[in-house]
RNA sequence: GCGCUUGUAGCUCAGUUGGAUAGAGCAACCGCCUUCUAAGCGGUCGGUCGGGGGUUCGAAUCCCUCCAGGCGCGCCA
């Protein structure tokens, strides 16, 4: 049960049988009911909700918008629920409620636990978020962990949204980039044995592909030396892959995020998926050969030029390759699928969503979210990375270094869009600077008052005689408003695609709890009170756990 | 050159899809611990929303145009 939604539904019930009843009285003319918008002010003095209506009928009225408010006004049905409607500014018609329209959240909170905040907003719909997909040649870096992040917490919500999801990440297991980490491979075993081979000048640098193979000789010695090439290359890859693979999962599976499917590019060159998507764009008309390469007519859909498909030397491209794997996700039902990209693969967003409209789907189902770079800062410094040097901080330093939990706040707290400084220094520093532990901090507290609590005997009422009208300082009406607002909360930054939207929904949540703390005192004497404060301080730590929990945090019970 | 994207307080960023006097955290300054965790609270200071035009009752938000940063424009992935 959503409160707010609830409450909503009825105020624009109200302003809608105001207009009707205002047009057959003859004071208001119009065609049709327009759609009835409600904000909530910014302004606590403008009341819990506000519409413009007036000021948008206006003109199909043919009056001014503030007698057109007046006129609304009069006919509104004030029921038990209304304490005050007001016109103001240029003909905003703004509501005041009674409190008790917010205090069946409270027992609410109680009883659905874990579960407040869910909703049906996604009503079962399936959606595939797939996020992450580094390629299997080296370690996970700071863009990785940030698409880890918020792919993650995407999932969370989507799912709490009442979303069907399922993660998903590709593995890049196929084309230049594993024949060109094959030769890495390949010149550094030798290497390692003795034998003095160039490495390749576009090979893999990074000090982790040598001990990969490092490994593998403590495995099985030099039994690959006297190999012919491509077959040893093949059983270099091969073994490197499953061990980098591997690393992958663990370093995210400590990073708090799993995956439901593993998805292998190379299966689909395997399976043949790629020929017969190949047939269909054909089927479809947008294939065409030149120069021994098979073009995408990608100008036939509005793109500035083709792109191919399969090259001159017979060997399908990562475009194809992706062709395939995006059918592939629909052809398996999903009707909603979430690509989280880094902003530097901005360019193949059109080009894949007019793919997918070349296989015959609707590309509207396709979101790709695109992350900005992360700067990493380390005493006031840029930290410079280069992944071709293979000096990078990897996903596991990250979380060695400031903790998984302040890493995915961090993460998760901007907008993917916007660019991301890290601040390592603020990351690790157990201070008030550190958005982290103010939020956790408050749930400590809430943990340790309800420690105290049990101690002196008091424990949280059950919620059925408790009388919540108590509960009139405006610290606590602020921090109830908030708790209700959470299903929305979650069904938005779900659907918007905006998980960032929850971070600052904790910190708003946490700075209410604090003010309540220092305004309010939980533990009196006094039971009525006392009772309804300790379910206003359960139903605080129930959401604020549930919040951390959807970005993948822990809610400490003490710091 | 073409395209995408960003530009909001000293710093890092929000901004409810076009609403009312543009917000938060940090930094700076001033207060608050004999009582449930001061990793906290209250207050002050801080703005040409990159510039300029336009659309309308109303623009940080939509359109045009400049300026600045980031990124992309391979028979790479």
């Amino acid at each position: 049960m959503n409160f707010v939604e609830n409450i909503r539904r009825h105020i624009t019930g109200a302003i809608g049988a105001a207009l009707e009843a205002a047009r057959n009285t003859g004071e208001i003319n119009f065609e049709h009911l327009p759609t009835v918008a409600l904000e909530v002010p910014r302004e606590k003095q403008h009341g819990d909700f506000a519409t413009n209506v007036a000021m948008t009928m206006a003109k199909q009225a043919r009056m001014n918008p503030r007698q057109l408010a007046e006129k609304i006004v009069a006919h509104i049905d004030r029921g038990d629920w209304l304490k005050d409607v007001q016109i103001a500014g240029p003909g905003f018609i703004n509501f005041t409620l009674h409190h008790h329209w917010l205090y069946p959240v409270l027992p609410a909170v109680q009883q659905t636990d874990d579960r407040y905040g869910a909703s049906q907003a996604g009503a079962g719909k399936r959606v595939q978020v797939e996020f992450v997909s580094a390629n299997p040649t080296g370690l996970l870096h700071m863009g990785n962990a940030r698409g880890a992040a918020l792919g993650d917490t995407l999932a969370n919500l989507l799912r709490l949204a009442g979303f069907d999801v399922t993660k998903e990440f590709y593995i890049n297991d196929a084309g230049n980039q594993i024949e060109n980490f094959a030769k890495s491979l390949e010149a550094r075993y030798l290497q390692l044995l003795g034998q003095d081979v160039p490495f390749p000048e576009e090979g893999y640098h990074g000090e982790d592909v040598a001990e990969t193979m490092r490994g593998l000789i403590a495995k099985d010695g030099d039994k690959y030396v006297p190999m012919e090439t491509t077959l040893r290359r093949e059983l270099l890859v091969k073994y490197a892959l499953q061990e980098k693979l591997s690393g992958i999962r663990e370093s995210l599976a400590r990073f708090g995020v799993d995956y439901d499917i593993w998805f292998s590019e190379q299966s689909l060159h395997d399976s043949g998926a790629i020929r017969e998507t190949l047939e269909t764009l054909r089927a479809n008309g947008y294939i065409y050969e030149n120069e021994g390469a098979l073009w995408f007519k990608a100008t036939s859909l509005g793109e500035e030029k083709d792109e191919v498909l399969v090259r001159s030397n017979g060997i399908p491209t990562y475009f194809a390759a992706d062709i395939a794997y995006h059918k592939n996700k629909f052809d398996r039902g999903f009707d909603w699928v979430i690509n989280i990209w880094g902003a530097d693969h901005h360019g193949h967003v059109s080009r894949i969503k007019n793919a997918v409209k070349a296989v015959g789907y609707n590309s509207e189902n396709l979101d790709v979210i695109l992350m900005q770079l992360v700067r990493l800062f380390k005493g006031g410094e840029i930290v410079r990375m280069s992944k071709r040097t293979g000096q990078y901080i990897t996903l596991d330093e990250l979380v060695e270094e400031v903790g998984k939990d302040a890493a995915r706040f961090f993460f998760v707290m901007r907008g993917a869009d916007s660019h991301l400084d890290f601040d390592l220094d603020l990351a690790k520093s157990q201070s008030s600077e550190n958005p982290v532990y103010y939020v956790q901090y408050a749930h400590a507290r809430i943990c340790s008052i309800l420690r105290t609590a049990k101690d002196a005997g008091y424990e949280v009422p059950s919620v059925d005689g408790v009388d919540y009208s108590v509960l009139d300082h405006p610290a606590e009406l602020s921090l109830i408003r908030k708790i209700a607002d959470l299903p929305d909360e979650i069904a938005r930054a779900a659907t918007q695609m905006e998980p960032h939207r929850m971070a600052r929904y904790a910190m708003d949540l946490a700075a209410l709890f604090h003010s309540f703390y220092t305004h309010c005192r939980v533990l009196t004497d006094e039971k009525a009170l006392r009772d309804a404060r300790l379910v206003l301080v359960d139903d605080s730590r129930i959401v604020l756990r549930n919040v951390l929990s959807s970005m993948g945090l822990t809610a400490p019970e003490r710091m």
